[in-house]
DNA sequence: ACACGCTGCGTACGTCATACACATCGAAGG
DNA sequence: CCTTCGATGTGTATGACGTACGCAGCGTGT
């Protein structure tokens, strides 16, 4: 209090202040600290050297403030998490959901969150904690329903329908981190450390249906038939085929008649 | 060199030194330390405490023993990690694979992981990151194919379809873990937080789809249809009947008569 | 002119993983 | 029996991290 006052009337003068006051106020025209940069500077970060490079320290320095600044915004390190889970999701596809049947909706929808994992890997290492209640996840989640409106099902089933895809397009993508694209179009790129990996650890007695399986020689190839017969299109994940056919076969037993595009 | 020797002729006779090695030896008397004994201590500890309790200290001292000895047999503590989840999958069924028809199988397979994810919720915490050729992930993998030998499926298929269920256990434990038992038999033990948020952040004009479901006011009823129509079997998740369905497509579409049980 | 609240800052603390040098001990080999 | 060696356990020390806490400066409303 007292001290306030001594300030005010210190040996700076008024002027001095001004022009300190300006130069920290141009210091200030870094656009100010807020949530969206905070974890934009995050996902940035993590984008480039990993999660773990993600430290409240470096994104302070990222973005030129005080470590302890970005408490004034975010609470703790795991709300930060969540927020840059949250964002790397992204927006849902610009298609408007009822211009599509719910097939190749659905298959939007999961490719799509696919895509946004893979585009950021170290989403896979945030544990799914809160319900998804976040603005980008209910934006996807929107969009799927949207997909499912004249579907024949109950709300229960379209929201399990929904958190089955989506749950679907993370263990592919963390598949894929971990196997390497073992299950994407492309079958060439296949990281053959596992495969050989099975061969040494297994034998005739020692885990034997995965011995038999690793033995054919064809575990990584794709079978030629799983192109869509639908026609063109391309080919797609196996477990998201088995997915959508589980699906229909639903949508048939309650309308005969449904369209199954 | 000559260090050890003054000792050898310390003040300190012969007998009081042997009495000491004693005294050492009974110390040892703790079952010396091993991988196995420093996983299972640090599984009891996430079991009771979570698995942020889990630190090097923690475990070193739960086992009697000074925090670095524990590096002279697991390398780091990610490393730990991976063993901890590995021991957390525990052994698959007793019941011998090639006594259950496929579908029962399956569903066997995936809710033994199920339950064995529920046990131990912290594995959701540590993110897959190694290739599944930990002991226990083969023992429950070589399980499941073997449910699988006599299906008409390709190997890639079968990896995949197996891939898809242990996935989808993960998932359903993560749902559970974040939404409580949403997607559960018992209908009642709903977290009313996760509807009442969606009530409140959703509108008409605002996530639109998701509104609509969420105002049916049936979110969390279950079809009643839903129970199996096979017969005697219990109700099962959406998403497991849903995956079950679709590859019985894929099967039949292969072999007509192959026996859908 | 003053008080207040909001934002940013600096210091300080406790916890953690782990590098490194050392001690002990049993086994092997002369 | 003495020496050597490799394996195992220990103690200390370091650097990174999350974050509690109190202060400073600014803008606003009285």
């Amino acid at each position: 209090m007292w001290y306030t006052s001594v300030v005010s009337s210190s040996p700076i003068p008024p002027e001095a202040r001004a022009a300190w006051a300006a130069q920290d106020r141009q210091r200030e025209a870094r656009p100010e600290l807020s949530l969206e940069r905070i974890v934009e500077a995050s996902v940035r970060i993590a984008d480039a050297d990993g999660l773990a490079a993600v430290s409240m320290a470096r994104v302070a320095k990222e973005l030129g403030f005080a470590t302890m600044a970005l408490y004034r915004h975010v609470g703790s390190k795991d709300a930060l998490l969540v927020h840059m889970q949250d964002t790397a999701y992204g927006e849902p596809p610009a298609t408007s959901p009822s211009s599509l049947g719910w097939r190749d909706g659905m298959v939007l929808f999961m490719r799509g969150l696919l895509e946004a994992h893979l585009k950021h890997p170290w989403v896979l290492e945030i544990p799914l904690s809160t319900p998804p209640l976040m603005p980008q996840s209910l934006k996807w989640m929107d969009w799927a329903l949207a997909v499912m409106t004249d579907l024949p099902l109950e709300p229960f089933e379209k929201l399990s329908t929904m958190l089955l895809l989506s749950g679907y397009a993370r263990n592919e993508a963390a598949t894929a981190a971990m196997i390497g694209d073992m299950a994407s179009p492309q079958n060439e790129n296949v990281d053959v450390d596992f495969e050989a990996g099975l061969r040494t650890l297994t034998g005739p007695d020692r885990l034997p249906a995965v011995h038999a399986l690793v033995m054919s020689g064809r575990l990584f190839e794709m079978p030629a038939e799983a192109t869509s017969d639908d026609g063109d299109e391309f080919i797609l994940d196996f477990g998201l085929g088995r997915i959508l056919d589980g699906l229909e076969a639903l949508i048939v037993k309650r309308k005969p008649n449904f369209p199954t595009v």
